[in-house]
DNA sequence: AACACGGGGCT
DNA sequence: AGCCCAGTGTT
């Protein structure tokens, strides 16, 4: 037990947050936890997610689903890709895995939608196995506490969390230094790491996709005219945005209609 | 290494 | 109007 363990510890005790997917100890549960809360706020997650596993259960019943379907139920949260990753990580499990989480790094890895981080991160919650980690908390709690840039590489504060990680208790440990990180938010080091800077998001073209999927997901499937009404935007702009949906598999054109759907 | 990818809440 | 927030895949 080094001082590092009893700060990390001890403000665990005194701050440590709880949430639906700390309780659980589905493998599936918490899979969908750890992709919903790639780059979103956990306050958001928390509005959405007992509602996606009234909806999905169990890993089958989301393989089955279709991506309309998944996405009534994720739209809000944002990264709508996110959930075609994991309906399509789904049929991987069931068809690979025969519908068992994979609790191997290189499995995990080959999930779409499932990198680094979330490999770790399901190994550490889901199967107690110590894998070291880095995601924004880790990060801000090791920058912090060992004083060292902002700037720092991934692989360097890897190999820290490699070597201070509580191996014998590797869910509570990470659960205790993600909470310690997210409790030093508001008073970055002074070479604290800039997260990139986004545009503006009003009139963004992420906009203009949430727009399109939004009105496909309520009217069912509409032309390039309808859209354009229901959008509110130009014909040039929709174009090119479609046509890259459909190639990403969030939309499919049948004719002259778009619908969601792969 | 740089980009694209949502969107709600807060100042 | 700008900033923050449990990353991944593509180029």
């Amino acid at each position: 037990m080094t001082h590092f363990h009893r700060v990390v510890y001890d403000c665990y005790r005194r701050l440590g947050r709880s949430f639906p997917w700390r309780e659980t100890d589905d493998p599936y549960e918490i899979f969908v936890s750890e992709m919903m809360l790639q780059q979103t706020p956990v306050q958001r997650v928390m509005g959405k997610y007992e509602e996606f596993l009234k909806h999905f259960p169990i890993v089958q019943k989301l393989a089955e689903a279709d991506l309309s379907s998944v996405l009534k139920v994720w739209s809000g949260i944002g990264y709508n890709r996110r959930a075609l990753y994991l309906r399509n990580a789904a049929r991987k499990i069931c068809e690979i895995h025969g519908g068992t989480i994979p609790s191997s790094l290189k499995a995990l890895l080959n999930l779409p939608g499932v990198g680094q981080s979330t490999a770790g991160a399901l190994l550490n919650f889901a199967f107690r196995i110590p894998t070291p980690f880095v995601e924004t908390n880790i990060r801000r709690a090791i920058t912090h506490f060992f004083q060292i840039p902002g700037e720092t590489r991934d692989g360097e504060i890897l190999s820290l969390v490699d070597a201070t990680m509580d191996r014998k208790n590797p869910r509570t440990w990470f659960y205790a230094l993600m909470d310690y990180g997210a409790s030093l938010r508001r008073r970055p080091e002074k070479g604290e790491k800039k997260e990139h800077r986004h545009e503006p998001f009003r009139g963004s073209r992420r906009e203009k996709r949430g727009k399109v999927l939004r009105a496909l997901l309520s009217l069912g499937e509409l032309t390039l005219e309808e859209l354009e009404r229901e959008t509110g935007e130009e014909r040039s702009q929709l174009t090119p945005l479609l046509r890259d949906m459909v190639e990403e598999g969030l939309l499919k054109q049948k004719g002259e209609f778009f619908l969601v759907g792969e």
